[in-house]
DNA sequence: GAGCACTGC
């Protein structure tokens, strides 16, 4: 007997019985049929592609599509198209590494599209990655591939936009988003295939999801899963995912000469702007990317470029330059600067003029300059630490690892080939600089990742299997956490708060505000705090305007702290006519308010689902502010400072001495604060700060302030002067309760009787009167 | 009296 399943030809007699609204089969594209899921070749691939009509929409294949078709069988990629379908026809799991150009972010889920024909079932293909631009950009680009209208069978989904139909077949989207999706289909049952790609860039999301798609293949045979990455440590990916198979592809980039200095550099920024300004001297004309470590490194080394190109013109008639400076928080008019050509030569056949863009990490991977043929290294960065015994996160400058070290010099070879200056010696390249650089998941507090985990139905998390194990410390403090806010029971697992807390997509803490929101009436203003505080700062200080900055920004200032002037500035934002304008006469940054717009509406979204309600109280009401701030204490009641008679502020618990950051509005220093970011810098300051009430704290979170646990110090007694006072009061009025009771049992029972004798003397009365009568 | 690498739900 024929046995169909192995029969290309006769694959649609089993396909065409799905009875699947997307059924491809009944279109008039006849080269859909010779193929059976998880079975077709790369010459059945290529012969559908070259077919008159598109599988997908049943329309005839565009002239464009033509064009494209022809540069996508030139990729790299496709020459090993047949050897990728060997390796997932034959594993669960295919790690695929591909330099740059090599065309694996676009073609390979196409391939898999093709292969899997997720469409039978209703079912898609997911590729992943780690950031929304990405996501959209190369969803489009494969929809004008696939001669497709983005949306539709081809789509994306980030948060804030879900750009999918039912049609959808294959979707870009962004780690999170999957994770997000897997919190509520454990098993992403709706994906025949998952593609994760950029791996290399290790990021929380990608590390969880990596482990989670360990777990969903145990109980999904049916699924598959290919890791693409750019570096060639596969190795590490092939051991964690059981000795899956390795396909390399090549890229398509120009060859870097990389120079190392001969002696260690004491001063980089010093030597970053001597080589510049060397390169612009000697070498031939050609863009230069310097990488620098913040903002203000930044502006520095930009001003000194200027003034010592001018004398370079002035003393040696060299071609001008244009300077720009690149980092994120940077208005979107000024990054697009960085687009700009260089200058003419400022004679006719004088020295070419030359671009220099100094920038921070984002040019390392999120943002690709054409043109650039020089790079600057220095080999800093500032990166995120995590400790988790003062369970802050803060930014350090330290020195990068090799392997950014080698995606900085291949930023030299993107056009024609680049020349790469080190700034620091050969020997220390190869000594000091640590190999990769360490995963995010060993630099972050993790209590938003382990409540996710709980939720995906991972219980034990000691045992994860994560390709790089975090500290037993970070999980126990996020364990810790998530039990003081009453997320996790003693047991560990997930209270009703804590399903609730993990359906939001921002902090814990933040989360818990909101939820006990409700209890005090006021979710509304809850809601726009917890957008605010999700955003980067508003406040804009420019060098040449700060006493302005600082005049707009008292215009806010509420007494109560800074939590209360965001809020001012929420409302006050929603308020404006013009809110560019606005944000600009009030020194805001546009970027930050409208996006804490759009994150406000998010979470109202989410609070409406839980069935959170949305309360304001009246503004007239006193308890107006001080109902916010219990509630803001409910989320925060582990951050907060007391300050000592001394003037100092002593965290509570950790009893740390911290300072009130000079952005504060608080000036007047009240006795007990909450604060919501702690900054570790030359000296540590509390940010973000809001007077509370101890009285709330012991009756808000009487866990945490069990004062038998609590470290010697004065807030402690202070707190325990209070529990005292609370306890007295309590007793008093239950005292006082008691014989209230008493008083009104008596007087009842007084009126009882006074009432039957009443009655009685009545009865008595109308007997006399009858017998009178 | 100071700072803010970069993503992401």
């Amino acid at each position: 007997m024929a046995d169909i399943n192995n029969n290309p030809y006769l694959a649609h007699m089993h396909n065409k019985s799905s009875g699947s609204s997307n059924n491809i089969f009944d279109g008039p594209n006849k080269a859909f049929n010779m193929l059976v899921p998880g079975k077709s070749t790369a010459e059945q691939q290529e012969a559908l592609e070259n077919d008159v009509y598109n599988g997908l929409t049943g329309q005839t294949y565009s002239q464009k599509y033509k064009n494209i078709l022809e540069k996508r069988r030139d990729l790299p990629v496709n020459k090993q198209r047949q050897k990728f379908l060997d390796l997932i026809h034959a594993n669960q799991f295919v790690v695929l590494v591909g330099e740059t150009g090599s065309g694996k972010t676009t073609q390979i889920p196409q391939y898999m599209v093709m292969d899997m024909l997720p469409q039978v079932e209703g079912k898609m293909i997911a590729c992943t990655q780690p950031r929304r631009v990405a996501a959209m950009s190369v969803a489009q680009r494969v929809s004008e591939e696939l001669d497709v209208k983005l949306g539709q069978e081809v789509g994306y989904s980030i948060r804030f936009e879900d750009c999918t139909s039912s049609k959808t077949v294959l979707k870009y989207c962004t780690d999170g988003m999957l994770l997000r999706e897997a919190m509520s289909d454990n098993l992403l049952s709706r994906y025949s295939a998952v593609i994760l790609d950029e791996a290399h860039e290790r990021t929380l999301n990608t590390d969880i999801l990596m482990s989670l798609m360990k777990n969903i293949a145990m109980k999904r045979p049916d699924i598959k899963i290919i890791v693409m990455s750019a570096t060639l440590d596969s190795e590490k990916f092939q051991k964690y995912f059981y000795d899956a198979p390795l396909l390399t592809v090549p890229g398509r980039t120009f060859p870097v000469e990389v120079y190392y200095t001969p002696e260690p550099e004491s001063d980089y920024l010093e030597a970053s702007i001597k080589t510049a300004l060397q390169i612009h001297a000697t070498e031939p004309a050609g863009d230069i990317l310097m990488f620098l470590t913040g903002e203000e490194e930044i502006e520095e080394a930009c001003r000194l470029l200027r003034a010592r190109g001018d004398e370079l013109i002035r003393r040696a008639n060299s071609g001008p330059l244009l300077v720009v400076p690149l980092y994120s928080t940077l208005p979107p008019n000024m990054q697009q600067k960085i687009f700009d050509q260089a200058p003419e030569p400022r004679t006719k056949g004088g020295s070419p003029g030359r671009k220099i863009v100094v920038s921070t990490n984002v040019a390392e991977t999120s943002l690709t300059i054409d043109g650039i043929v020089y790079v600057i290294d220095p080999g800093f960065a500032k990166q995120k630490v995590y400790n988790p015994r003062v369970r802050v996160e803060s930014l350090l400058v330290s020195p990068i690892s090799r392997a950014a070290a080698q995606q900085r010099a291949g930023r030299a070879g993107r056009t024609r080939p680049g020349k790469c200056f080190r700034l620091y010696t050969e020997k220390s390249f190869n000594n000091d600089l640590i190999e990769q650089t360490y995963p995010e998941i060993l630099r972050s507090n993790l209590g938003s990742i382990v409540l996710q985990l709980k939720k995906l139905g991972i219980n034990d998390l000691v045992h994860l299997d994560l390709m790089d194990p975090c500290a037993p410390e970070v999980l126990m403090r996020a364990l810790e956490l998530l039990h003081y806010l009453g997320a996790l029971d003693d047991d560990a697992n997930l209270t009703e708060i804590g399903h609730a807390i993990s359906e939001f997509p921002i902090d814990p803490q933040l989360a818990k505000m909101i939820i006990a929101a409700a209890d005090y009436g006021c979710t509304n203003e809850v809601l726009s705090i917890a957008a605010m505080l999700s955003v980067p700062n508003v406040f804009l200080r420019p060098r040449e305007a700060q006493r302005a900055a600082d005049m707009a920004k008292a215009e806010f200032a509420h007494m109560d702290g800074d939590h209360m002037t965001l809020l001012n500035v929420y409302h006050a934002y929603k308020g404006a006519t013009e809110a560019t304008k606005w944000c600009w006469d009030n020194f805001l940054q546009y970027r930050s308010l409208k996006s804490a717009d759009s994150i406000r509406e998010q979470l109202r979204r989410v609070a409406v689902k839980n069935n959170i309600p949305l309360l304001s109280n009246n503004f007239t009401n006193p308890e107006y502010y001080p109902k916010i701030r219990r509630a803001l204490t409910a989320g925060y009641f582990m951050q907060v400072a007391h300050l000592e008679r001394n003037g100092q502020y002593l965290t509570v618990k950790d009893n740390q001495i911290v300072l009130l950051h000079p952005s504060s509005v608080l000036e007047r220093k009240p006795e007990w604060v909450v604060y919501n970011e702690f900054v570790l810098t030359k000296r540590h300051y509390i940010r973000t700060v809001t007077e509370v009430k101890p009285e709330w704290l012991l009756e808000i979170a009487p866990h945490y302030y069990d004062l038998s646990a609590f470290p010697p110090c004065e807030g402690k007694r202070i707190l325990e002067k209070i529990a005292l006072k609370i306890a007295v009061s309590r007793e008093e009025q239950e005292r006082r309760e008691k014989k209230d009771k008493k008083d009104k049992k008596r007087k009842s029972e007084k009126e009882k009787s006074e009432k039957e004798k009443k009655d009685k003397k009545e009865k008595k009365d109308k007997k006399e009167k009858k017998s009178k009568d």
